[in-house]
DNA sequence: CCATCCATGTCGTTA
DNA sequence: TAACGACGTGGATGG
């Protein structure tokens, strides 16, 4: 990993083109090529880069510039497969340094919605008294649905598992419903819209077309697996 | 802004919770508080991070820990409005600067979907022969539809522009074309789905509902434009 | 401040 | 490889 600090001028050629006028600021080259440009301020996302893979050409100074420090008015041309560039012309250099890092053993994750699908499964009575499951991960013809369940009267229930409840989720579910309803073994199928939180745009389209929405809480799913483990 | 190369440990607790082994990475912290844990690979997204408004409170050495060098075996805590929290454990640190860099002008961009509906506009005929333009950004109860047009025989046509379409964007335009559809004075209203990229799964539901797909060449609309100056 | 929608989205999983 | 959906989505914009 190669630390630069340069006044430069950036600019991106590609699915856009995107320009930066000149300023002091942080570029990053990684082992495998890729370059990050960022500034002093705003959000985890550089300014402009280029992900890999990538090649990254130098191109000397100009011919008419003095040659004091690290390469002054040098060019930096950054260009992926899809002939995409990246062009860095930098004017000054404050700080340059390399750094050995190694690979990375990476990041564990818990708390996402594949979580929020195990616990519901293992607790489908959130849903109602007397629900049970049939099959978590229910294919059809255009994907899975979350969870295939039963109410207590036996009639077939549909369940979309989000972590945040969109309009986007509904309409899945919206589709997965009319799929199902088809089938005159299934039919006919209640859905149920199930979210940690649920928006309320959402919530209307979902009541609109019949679909019950259920919020959920992630530490009570988790909680009643912990009681569940110190009864048993 | 900060550049710290040090063996770390790092854990993340907040809307999930995420823990990174101890190895050697790059953490950047910037004039605002914020902070990114980078490791010499992957994008240009960290492996962890904390987002601004957020505030970083270094606690001392554990007691035991010998005081060589910078804090071996500080933890930086940094905690955001939300009470979510980034911890990094430190045990060694093999490069620590500093820099100014000062307020950065910003990014010019070009090419963005505001851009192509300015200039499918421009172009309507490049939805078939005879196309006019009735409004741009027509509004509706539910929001705005990209171009309301009408085709030869003088009929209503909703256009919905997508850099890349798929299927929220079907969705989306499905919506606008069933209230639309209830205006006596527009009705009967066909759609059109514009995209310079279509997905397949996209190109069949909106060819399933009666939406015409077109895809969209940018630089042949450009060209179109540079045509058009050129010629009056 | 809340809600919506775009993004050089990025990132994983699966067909 | 391509498509598809989740994301600590982030970020801008409009009500």
């Amino acid at each position: 990993m190669r630390l630069v600090i340069a006044e430069c001028e950036v600019d991106y050629v590609g699915r856009l083109t995107a320009h930066l006028p000149s300023a002091r600021r942080l570029l990053l080259i990684k082992a495998d090529g890729s370059v990050l440009v960022h500034s002093d301020g705003g959000s985890y996302k550089p300014l402009n880069w280029m992900s890999p893979p990538c090649w990254l050409t130098e191109e000397p100074a100009a011919a008419g510039s003095t040659a004091e420090g690290a390469d002054p008015g040098a060019l930096w041309v950054v260009t992926n497969k899809a002939g995409e560039q990246l062009r860095i012309r930098i004017t000054e250099i404050e700080h340059d340094s390399s750094h050995q890092l190694g690979v990375d053993p990476g990041l564990v994750k818990d708390g996402v919605e594949a979580h929020l699908q195990e616990l519901l499964a293992e607790h489908v009575e959130t849903l109602g008294i007397g629900f049970t499951l049939v099959r978590r991960e229910y294919m059809t013809a255009i994907g899975p649905v979350d969870l295939l369940c039963r109410d207590p009267a036996g009639a077939a229930v549909a369940v979309e598992i989000k972590r945040r409840g969109e309009i986007d989720g509904v309409e899945q579910l919206t589709r997965y419903l009319d799929l199902l309803n088809r089938d005159p073994l299934l039919s006919p199928v209640s859905g149920v819209f199930a979210a940690q939180q649920i928006k309320p745009q959402a919530r209307t389209l979902a009541t609109d077309r019949g679909i019950r929405c259920v919020t959920l809480d992630y530490d009570a799913l988790r909680g009643a697996d912990d009681t569940a483990f110190r009864l048993f």
